[in-house]
DNA sequence: CAGCATCCAGCTTGATACTG
DNA sequence: CAGTATCAAGCTGGATGCTG
């Protein structure tokens, strides 16, 4: 770590993302990475079963949302109730802490697709003045 | 769009991330993506030399640094102000735009940054559940 | 200092097929 | 229904070298 590097309240933190070998590192892309964000998103309405969540999930293949699912268990953000019925059935919902993370998350896609029009503009424009390239 | 699915509340705002063909989705994950959200968070403090955020954000390269600061630029969440002196002076920071979305950014960081005690003995029941397989 | 262009290893992802 | 296993393809991202 460079200690020559200002210290904000922020960085007295045990666990800080901006370090490489941070742990929370890892989980934070659990939470905002490709699939993480919207299955965590998507739980925070409800309990919903894996195929109820595939559907949910725009665009999410099988194996990715497994993956995902695995992930936010063992991070203790989702909790994976499984009936030993015949068919089977599996509900997934979120854990105190992981309703406290999507809570967050959520308040950030909210304010990103509340922001789309300014966004969209923006990039109009970007690519209007240098496009020509 | 699947319309027979339950529609919240949230569900009524133009740009829906959870829609595969949303461009909220594109733009949500320069935001969270694995550098976009630590560029934003260092930015967050105050304005900052291409090469400063280099040092600041550990790990990235200058290729993806680059990249990921003309993503942010194009959707108007950074500014890039260069001086044609020499050597080259350019300096990014945030637009007020770029400042609400990395503010709710922060919070999500921080908030599971202070988790990571839980999520540590999560991890470390999950694998020990299960970990013998 | 502030970048862009190129190359390429490897990780991520999506299809597909199969199990309990 | 609720997944796992396998495989190919494509994208990500790091290293390197060069420009203004």
């Amino acid at each position: 770590m460079d200690s020559t590097q200002q210290l904000t309240p922020e960085d007295d933190l045990a666990y800080n993302v901006f370090a490489k070998a941070c742990p929370s590192r890892g989980t934070l892309e659990h939470v905002t990475g490709r699939w993480g964000g919207l299955t965590l998103g998507a739980l925070y309405e409800g309990s919903l079963r894996f195929n109820e969540l595939r559907r949910r999930v725009d665009g999410v293949s099988e194996k990715m949302l497994s993956q995902t699912l695995h992930a936010l268990e063992r991070d203790g953000l989702v909790h994976r109730e499984a009936q030993p019925t015949n068919p089977p059935r599996v509900d997934y919902d979120l854990t105190p802490l992981g309703h406290q993370v999507a809570e967050r998350l959520l308040a950030l896609i909210h304010c990103v697709e509340g922001s789309m029009d300014d966004v969209l503009a923006s990039r109009a424009r970007y690519d209007e003045t240098r496009g020509a390239l």
